[in-house]
DNA sequence: TTTTGAGTTGTTCGA
DNA sequence: GTCGAACAACTCAAA
């Protein structure tokens, strides 16, 4: 019997520029594409109807009937990775495989497995850069360690790209690192057989959510103004391609051709996705712990009562409340937003930045582990290239800079200016001490 | 090794 | 209303 070559998709929905296909549809045999549904990750959903699931669920669906108009399959597997693959092996003539590289603590151990039981039958398993532009050993100090600051790090990060290794001309948005992966020039290297089945998302225990998902194209005009609308969550201003980002709908280095000519600040925001990827494969435990160790220190005072109502949207302070609001109904919060109600919910209310970091991964359409733990501990000071303590978000002076015309709060709180909408639930300046003091407390510690 | 300049996105106060 | 300085002190990166 012909061997095959597995392509193994996890956070690379597309076929189209995607580094591992490519390069197995360049191998010797004829190439199947695999995705497993993870019951290790799937089982420890709380909510049944999650947005996730959905998403992953309808563009494993579209790869598979693209995959079937070409004469091809797709195999779309359910349980646990380790024990799926068991039963490949027994079910197909494998003779490599290959896969994208997935740069968290689970997938990290998930492959490691993979990689052991394939070794063990001589079957060669190979992996790619594709989810980033440079990996975690690509941008290091002269010293060989990682960057832990970012500004010196995306200095470093512009100049490898710009450094064309292939040639001696230095153009950003043509740089050899941006270029694409031409899989379509090699589709008839897939294995031909008739279309398997996708399991329902029913059968799999989970039901549809009816939210709607952010188109996967963005207007170059958007792009053009990211820098002037970014930052006013009332304005359509911001890109929405997290979601595609987080599950490889879309491909990193195209959206990064177009930065790189349209809008240096929003490339600026693509290199912050490579460091906070960097940073957790340099780093794990940010995943679980400050960065900064005398952050644990700080006695958080999580009080269970106010973490519901920061939850809810009823805090009193119409800018975290809407955001909170928009995050429930939409499972989007614009970034300026997720700003505020991090650092409201950590520094106002003193609640552990795990707790928040835990209420988006569960709500976050785009959640992404190094991003959103980044992000919570930049905003509870505790991460990399911290911000002073001391510099605490007021949330009545980003309203009036951000949404000056309250068109972003209206839309989310209804009952805004009734006897109806809560009163706030700390008074600003008494908290923002109360949170200085706490600090100061926690990190003085540490000198002793 | 030592030194120097700098550090995503802020707030408050007083002139 | 606008502007600059203070907020505290530390760690990082690179010369």
């Amino acid at each position: 019997m012909e061997k095959i070559s597995v392509f193994w998709h996890r956070r690379d929905l597309r076929l189209h520029d995607n580094a591992g296909l490519y390069h197995a549809l360049r191998g010797p045999y004829p190439v199947l594409p695999l995705f497993i549904f993870d019951t290790h990750i799937l089982d420890k959903l709380e909510d049944k109807a999650d947005a996730r699931v959905e998403f992953i669920h309808d563009h494993v669906s579209v790869l598979a009937r693209e995959l079937a108009s070409m004469g091809s399959t797709m195999l779309v597997a359910h349980g646990k990775p380790e024990e799926v693959w068991v039963r490949l092996l027994q079910q197909y003539p494998i003779g490599a495989v290959y896969t994208n590289h997935d740069y968290e603590p689970y997938a990290h151990e998930r492959d490691e497995k993979v990689k052991r039981l394939l070794a063990s039958q001589g079957i060669p398993f190979y992996t790619y850069k594709d989810h980033v532009i440079f990996e975690r050993q690509e941008i290091v100090k002269d010293d060989g360690k990682p960057y832990t600051v970012f500004t010196p790090y995306s200095r470093k990060w512009r100049a490898l790209l710009a450094s064309r290794p292939d040639s001696a001309v230095s153009d950003p948005a043509a740089s050899f690192y941006l270029k694409s992966y031409p899989t379509e020039r090699y589709f008839s290297r897939l294995w031909r057989a008739a279309p398997l089945p996708v399991p329902s998302l029913e059968a799999m225990g989970f039901i549809r959510t009816g939210v709607s998902f952010p188109p996967m194209q963005v207007t170059q005009g958007l792009i053009r103004q990211y820098d002037k609308t970014r930052n006013f969550p009332a304005v359509n201003g911001t890109s929405r391609l997290g979601v595609h980002f987080r599950f490889g709908t879309i491909s990193v280095r195209e959206k990064a051709r177009h930065a790189a000519k349209l809008n240096d600040t929003y490339l600026n925001e693509l290199i912050w996705r490579d460091f906070y990827a960097m940073i957790l494969a340099n780093f794990p435990h940010v995943a679980t712990q400050a960065f900064k160790p005398e952050y644990d220190l700080i006695e958080w005072r999580n009080d269970e009562r106010e973490f519901q109502l920061w939850c809810e949207g009823r805090t009193g302070y119409p800018l975290v409340d809407a955001g909170m609001r928009e995050l429930a109904a939409t499972g989007y919060m614009h970034n300026r937003v997720r700003m505020v109600t991090a650092s409201f919910l950590t520094k106002h209310l003193l609640i552990d930045w795990r707790w928040g970091e835990a209420w988006f991964a569960r709500k976050l359409l785009d959640f992404d582990l190094a991003s959103n733990s980044g992000g919570w501990q930049w905003a509870a000071g505790s991460g990399t290239d911290a911000a002073p303590y001391f510099r605490v978000f007021n949330p009545l002076a980003q309203q009036e800079k951000f949404d000056p015309d309250l068109a972003y709060i209206r839309r989310w709180i209804p009952e805004y200016g009734t006897a109806a909408y809560p009163k706030p639930i700390v008074e600003h300046k008494w908290a923002r001490e109360r949170c200085l003091e706490a600090y100061r407390r926690a990190l003085q510690q540490v000198k002793k």
